[in-house]
DNA sequence: TGATTTACTTAGTGACACTAATCAATACGG
DNA sequence: CCGTATTGATTAGTGTCACTAAGTAAATCA
């Protein structure tokens, strides 16, 4: 067992928590994780179309349509016509979409961080470098992955391009 | 921004580019990102009940039963009665099942696995053990996340028991 | 033996993902 | 300016994966 080895291990056991447990979580705020991503991209950027959603979460268009539908059928979001494109719908998080963002924080907030800033500094800083390093060997991709941070940060962090 | 928030930009970032990137490349060989994970649990145990599997995938029974239906029809498991327990079944893979296991490889390591492999010594001792330290804080959970890694230790890779 | 528990399945439902086709509005080329 | 092509969003239809509730068969226990 090398060292690729025991790094694949241990990226496994991360996806693997997050994702089981994320389910459980994120149902006791009344929304599946798919839904509460799709209100953190909203609240992050204030106003984003369809397509900018789908292209964001490498979604067909047409999923993202069914999602909005719940969502606006929850009261979470709102279709508003563009006024620039007549095509386009501007899609905006309501002040119930707001709450349940709040309330639903990201799953991995809630096992993770009180572990993390327990930690020593200089092991902070080392598992920052080190994830940053597995997450820009993955993400290689062309796309913006502008980070969903958590809810805190959503009311008031507009400019989240991380480029 | 505080390195929390860096800490879990970075495996959100991880997150997402294995979730999207893993349901193309499982695509690609036929199957879906679940059902591969079936066949790796099944090939890694040799032969597993469907209960075993399921709280091992932490699913519930039935949707047991849909996945193994559909990977019955692929013919890349097939069910046996238990000896030991007449109510149990045993769960074993076919010689397709393990060729497909083989044909897709997991996503990580498509993309990851030839960066991490060019790094430092000490980049790649650092990174484990700063994943380590991470999966330790999200997986605290009872059950034996047995890793299920690459193909190419399914064949013996029997004693996979990680505790 | 009869009641309970256990293992798996069936029935029914919902979320999420896709492709193909549709409709409205914009952009482009002559 | 007008017709065609392209774009943004939706509708229609399908398949996978997840659940709960209820059913069947076998084992266990009182």
């Amino acid at each position: 067992m090398d060292r690729t080895d025991q790094s694949l291990i241990a990226i496994r056991r991360i996806l693997r928590s997050t994702q089981t447990y994320g389910r459980e979580l994120a149902r006791a705020a009344g929304l599946t994780p798919v839904q509460i991503r799709v209100l953190q991209i909203v609240a992050e950027t204030g106003a984003a179309t369809p397509k900018d959603i789908s292209q964001r979460m490498r979604v067909s268009p047409p999923t993202m349509t069914s999602l909005l539908d719940r969502l606006a059928a929850k009261g979470m979001v709102e279709r508003q016509k563009s006024e620039v494109d007549r095509r386009q719908k501007n899609v905006v998080i309501t002040r119930a979409g707001r709450d349940a963002v709040h309330r639903a924080p990201d799953p991995l907030q809630q096992r993770y961080v009180s572990q993390f800033e327990s930690l020593q500094d200089w092991e902070q800083a080392m598992i920052v470098a080190a994830l940053e390093r597995v997450a820009a060997m993955l993400d290689a991709t062309d796309f913006d992955a502008a980070p969903v941070l958590d809810s805190n940060l959503l009311d008031d962090g507009e400019g989240g391009t991380a480029g």
